[in-house]
RNA sequence: CGGGGAGUGGCGCAGCCUGGUAGCGCAUCUGCUUUGGGAGCAGAGGGUCGCAGGUUCGAAUCCUGUCUCCCCGACCA
């Protein structure tokens, strides 16, 4: 992309309304727009993060072998009139009439059509266990939206709904959900760790919040420095492989990790004095077995092997697609902007030149850009007729991994320089140089 | 939902108390000079002062109502 020809708005201030770092960021590096209380508009930069998270979510959940699907924004009111939920959930609920005074609402989650969806459908034993998912935009209409897209009322959303046909089986679809979380928010570049949720409808041990630790988080976090070793995506963990789900289990429940709410002191003292790790944390998502609670009041039944009916069990698994990007900001910037992860960077490389109206700057600019994007590297190449000052800020406020800088000081060595935005550490190197770097 | 605050050009703000028809910085546009970390000078464009009523010769300013946004708390992916 040519910024010339970018709708890339840059502010040198952040705007009043915005208090916390991610929110100042977003709007200053033009990701977002407001525009209603906890209602973004999507600008270019901010849409190719909000695709790479929502791209590795669902690599993942595929992976894991849930099945996707997309289910509508609007639902009914009398699906959740079955479950009971409609009178239950109260004012976030928004709701709307249709124009033949029909009950609608903007749907906060999708257990009811989904559980209705497989009622009509599934008949059989045989067609389970299933997981499906979707990618799609809820809206709780908060009482108080605040911290930008961290807490809006419109967010996008990746929601999993598993069925299976006993508690032994919905355990390790839960487990599996459990590890493709880890994965997930391992390639996403930052540490989540899960933490024992408290006890949800049905209780028991099945409920895992994922919290990307940030100093403006919300709540406070316990967790054991173990966390912070493990390595979700070795090699001998498979979703193939019943013992090593419960494994993994174990390992995580061992493993100490908990919220204000759920902190046990004397668990806690238990986890030796240098590893314990405390701090705030962002939820950026939320597993949970509920049994059959929408099942069993929506009436899904399948035949089971000796042609009885059963009540399928099911769990769901929420992660907040659009607050990731707030979070992943409030995880990882500086002073001077946003530094993403590489594998949600908008644009893994940056061109600034520091004088366009150098030919020369241009023509090495104009073809290493050129070389890059045909070799697959995503590139925003920086060539309006700005100060090279103004570039190098909104270059770093943008925040993408690496940057090339060129100019005619550099040229007359012949060389480039490539900055990590992350250490800040220059190199000088040829423009070739540069690219076999980038392009390896 | 309780408590508090704010709506004035794209962004950040002053003006309001003490009514007299709108100003500053940044941004934008033009010209000249500049050019390796957010340039300088000169000039220009852009605002029904959230909205509706009222008071007044006259309202950004005073009064009433209303909408919106933000902060603290309770609540939440």
């Amino acid at each position: 992309m040519r910024l010339s020809r970018a709708f890339l708005p840059v502010l040198k201030e952040s705007p009043a309304d915005a208090q916390i770092v991610s929110h100042k960021l977003m709007l200053r590096a033009g990701l977002v727009r407001q525009t209603a209380a906890g209602i973004y508009a999507w600008l270019p930069l901010g849409l190719r993060v909000l695709r790479k998270i929502e791209r590795i979510v669902r690599e993942e959940q595929d992976r894991a072998g849930a099945i996707e699907m997309l289910m509508p924004t609007l639902q009914s009111a009398d699906l959740w009139r079955e479950s009971g939920r409609y009178d239950a959930y109260g004012p976030e609920m928004l709701r709307i009439t249709d124009r033949h005074k029909r009950e609608m609402l903007y749907g906060p989650t999708n257990e009811e059509m989904l559980t209705a969806l497989f009622r009509d459908d599934v008949k059989s034993y045989r067609d389970l266990p299933r997981t499906l998912y979707h990618i799609q935009w809820k809206f709780r209409d908060e009482v108080r939206p605040r911290f930008g897209v961290m807490r809006g009322r419109e967010f996008l959303m990746k929601d999993a709904y598993s069925f299976d046909l006993d508690e032994a089986g919905a355990r390790l679809s839960y487990y599996t959900q459990l590890l493709a979380y880890l994965r997930t928010f391992q390639r996403l570049g930052i540490r989540a760790v899960p933490m024992k949720a408290a006890s949800g409808p049905i209780g028991g041990d099945l409920s895992h919040e994922f919290i990307v630790l940030a100093p403006t988080g919300e709540s406070e976090v316990f967790y054991d420095a173990a966390f912070e070793d493990f390595d979700w995506n070795r090699a001998d963990l498979d979703y193939s492989d019943e013992a090593g789900l419960h494994g993994l289990f174990d390992q995580v429940s061992g493993t100490y990790a908990a919220t204000d709410e759920t902190h046990d002191e004397s668990r806690w003292a238990q986890v030796p004095v240098n590893r314990q790790r405390t701090g705030r944390g962002i939820e950026v998502g939320h597993i949970f077995y509920f049994g059959d609670k929408y099942s069993a009041a929506m009436g899904l039944k399948v035949s089971g092997r000796d042609g009885s009916p059963v009540t399928p069990m099911m769990g769901s698994y929420g992660v907040g697609v659009s607050r990731l990007v707030g979070a992943i900001i409030e995880a990882s910037h500086d002073d001077a902007g946003i530094v993403w992860p590489e594998a949600v960077a908008p644009w893994r490389v940056g061109i600034v030149t520091m004088r366009q109206d150098d030919q020369a700057s241009a023509d090495v600019a104009d073809d290493l850009y050129a070389r890059l994007t045909a070799a697959g590297v995503e590139t925003l190449y920086d060539d309006r007729d700005e100060r090279g000052g103004v570039k190098l800020g909104s270059m770093d406020l943008i925040g993408l991994p690496w940057q090339i800088v060129i100019g005619p000081r550099g040229l007359a060595q012949g060389v480039v320089e490539l900055k990590d935005r992350r250490s800040g550490e220059k190199m000088e190197l040829s423009a070739e140089s540069a690219l076999a770097r980038l392009t390896a």
